[in-house]
DNA sequence: ATTCCACAGGAATACTCGGATA
DNA sequence: TATCCGAGTATTCCTGTGGAAT
């Protein structure tokens, strides 16, 4: 145990510091937008940010800047990935009862609807796995509601238009808003503040900082690495040691991520990651999948089908965990050419349409 | 001009579960 | 209590893809 930290909070990712670093103007866009301050209107967003851009706490934060006369609503795609988990939580959010499955989803529109009485602001994080998994009926359905914005987030699609229905997206309609990477000062701004916080004075050493924030520009892979340092640290955390821990960081950070999956997607990743030692990148699904059936086999668990691991695959995409070519037919027939996400080398990758 | 690769990914289906209705 | 219905998860089934190899 290291006795550098102090409180440990400011150093998990779900901590939502007080200052807000970084995001000024993205979030007096929104407050203007919303005209929180005086006469407020409703707008419908979609926001669009590479991972570990702030988005997320951007809008929880903004959440709570409405007052007590409006309702709001933070959804995740990953978790409330139907329509239905979705209006089940919306409902349990208005009326502070829980439904529990068994119910139609008709049904539970229509008890919604009747609840909607505060002007309502619902945002939609990680939308692409709720779209992936069953399709934008949720988005149609917030969209026609009375008295009600709905804001969509996305770190893969700049914007909703391709993957939406027409009807769906004429009524969706919504104004933009991207989140760049963090410039190099404000990721070390965040880092500091949280170090600053959580940590003994004077234990963070500048080139170690430095180093985190030249590695990586996913302020989220940037906390767990300062954390796993401050962790690992016997008095100081120097660029030697955030050197050291580098490897470890990452595959915490991973982890974190992959929490929110099942025991299925961690496999499955661990398969990917070890094929790829074994047999340097580029694999094809193919072969992932058959490693990923024998470790099932080995592990006495029972393997998913190859549709469905298709689709965790997909997943792994999402979250920018793995990177896959897709090949629609050619000699290779069709399939996708997959390799880990080269995470560390931090600069080019804008070329992306 | 054909053939062929090797799955992507849509659709139908099976199975389980909780609530509702008679 | 029996039965039915719909939601969620996962499987089965199947068609389509398109350039390189023949």
């Amino acid at each position: 145990m290291s006795d550098l930290i102090d409180t440990r909070t400011p150093l998990e990712l779900s901590h939502l510091p007080a200052q807000f670093v970084g995001r000024e103007a993205e979030q007096d866009t929104l407050t203007d937008a919303f005209g929180v301050e005086g006469e407020s209107r409703l707008q419908n967003f979609h926001v669009y940010g590479p991972r570990g851009t702030g988005k997320t706490h951007l809008l929880q934060r903004f959440l709570t800047t409405f007052p007590p006369t409006f309702t709001t609503c933070y959804l995740s795609g990953i978790h409330q990935n139907t329509q239905y988990k979705s209006l089940e939580r919306l409902y349990h959010l208005l009326t502070g009862t829980t439904l529990g499955t068994g119910h139609h989803v008709a049904d539970i529109q229509r008890k919604v609807e009747e609840q909607v009485t505060l002007p309502t602001v619902i945002v939609v994080d990680e939308v692409d796995f709720l779209l992936l998994n069953d399709g934008d009926d949720l988005l149609y359905y917030l969209t026609r509601l009375e008295n009600t914005a709905v804001i969509t987030v996305s770190a893969n699609r700049r914007s909703l238009e391709e993957p939406l229905d027409e009807r769906t997206y004429s009524s969706f309609h919504p104004q933009h808003l991207t989140l760049n990477e963090y410039t190099a000062n404000a990721a070390r701004q965040i880092l500091a503040d949280r170090a600053r916080k959580a940590l003994q004075p004077q234990s963070l050493q500048r080139a170690a900082l430095t180093y985190i924030t030249a590695t990586t520009q996913n302020i989220s892979i940037g906390i767990t690495w300062l954390r796993e340092a401050a962790e690992t640290a016997d008095d100081r955390i120097t660029r030697d040691l955030v050197q050291n821990v580098e490897v470890t960081a990452y595959h915490e950070f991973v982890k974190s991520l992959l929490n929110e999956f099942t025991t299925h997607h961690r496999r499955l990743y661990n398969t990917i990651a070890r094929l790829e030692q074994e047999r340097g990148p580029l694999l094809t699904t193919g072969t992932v999948y058959s490693e990923y059936s024998k470790r099932c086999e080995t592990a006495g668990v029972a393997p998913l089908s190859e549709r469905r691991i298709s689709d965790f695959l997909t997943h792994l995409e999402l979250l920018d965990l793995i990177e896959a070519t897709y090949y629609r037919g050619g000699r290779k027939g069709k399939t996708r050419e997959i390799k880990l996400v080269d995470w560390n080398s931090r600069s080019d990758s804008e070329e992306t349409s």
